[in-house]
DNA sequence: GGGATTTGATTGCGGACGCAAGTATTACCC
DNA sequence: GGGTAATACTTGCGTCCGCAATCAAATCCC
């Protein structure tokens, strides 16, 4: 027989599997409900509002966003189309295309931003104590420690 | 200006985000390299072999693996057509059907459930202190416990 | 410097899934 | 008890997204 889990094992499994799930769910529902915007659409002017001139090469988008190439032509497909944001061919390599947020782009994300945030806390942080959270971070940082090296098992 | 996440709030945030994606995709990507079966499918499988009588209405599993009926519908097609699952029509209420667990289903089952928890515990129990598990779970709960009643923002 | 390899982006195709509509059965209620 | 409402499942349709193939451009290497 194998090594099953135990109650305390089971439990922060199904915590992790329950909690994150709830807690997107919960804030795709409400980013859509009030902005019409999905969670993947605002993770692209997000990531893009954070870095230095508001525009990135698609490929470095795609991992950050944990997206296929076609995937993310796609949805920058759709957010050119509201004007969110523009592609720009590169200057120094002309095979690449940077995704740059627009002026009504960055608009847009300031007013869905709060909201946003408020979800996160809403949902997620306000129901935990000050040590909870510390623990949790650290909690993570132990697991995330192990994904780099991890994959000998290919 | 809005109340922005801290360091340490934004760190248990993206904690939560990039673990639970993290480990979820690796053990898919497991489950799909070792078994040739996606996660929904091993969900299903799980699911029937806990309770009694290895067979559940389709709406209580439905619910039960967040997914729509008619998301469950096509799932269950693949199932049935791989002989791991069969339809079986309810004699108390016949608008239902109820999904229950072959013994070739069962089989498969107890060759893939080692592995998975195997895999649970590689790429995230065995990254934790026993004290880091309960305090976890603990945090999960009471992030869980705010899910019900937190409705009334729609 | 010119051909082979690598890298970046897009498109065709197919799978998965949610919503809305349709059908069948049951529950409710006067 | 008969009509209305609610529930269970399925199907049609559209969307999202990953894989494989394709094309363009840069890099490597002799």
């Amino acid at each position: 027989m194998t090594d099953w889990l135990d109650d305390e094992e089971m439990a922060a499994w199904l915590g992790l599997v329950d909690v994150s799930s709830g807690v997107m769910g919960a804030l795709e529902a409400e980013l859509m409900a009030h902005h019409g915007i999905t969670a993947g659409d605002y993770g692209v002017l997000a990531r893009l509002s954070e870095v230095e001139g508001s525009r990135m090469r698609m490929c470095d988008l795609a991992s950050a966003l944990h997206l296929s190439p076609s995937g993310l032509t796609r949805r920058l497909d759709g957010l050119v189309k509201r004007g969110l944001v523009a592609r720009e061919p590169s200057v120094e390599d002309r095979r690449v295309m940077l995704a740059v947020l627009t002026a009504s782009g960055r608009s847009f994300l300031e007013q869905v931003a709060p909201m946003h945030v408020d979800g996160v806390r809403r949902h997620f942080i306000s129901r935990l104590s000050r040590t909870q959270l510390r623990n949790l971070a650290s909690a993570f940082r132990s697991v995330e420690r192990g994904f780099a090296p991890a994959d000998r098992s290919e």
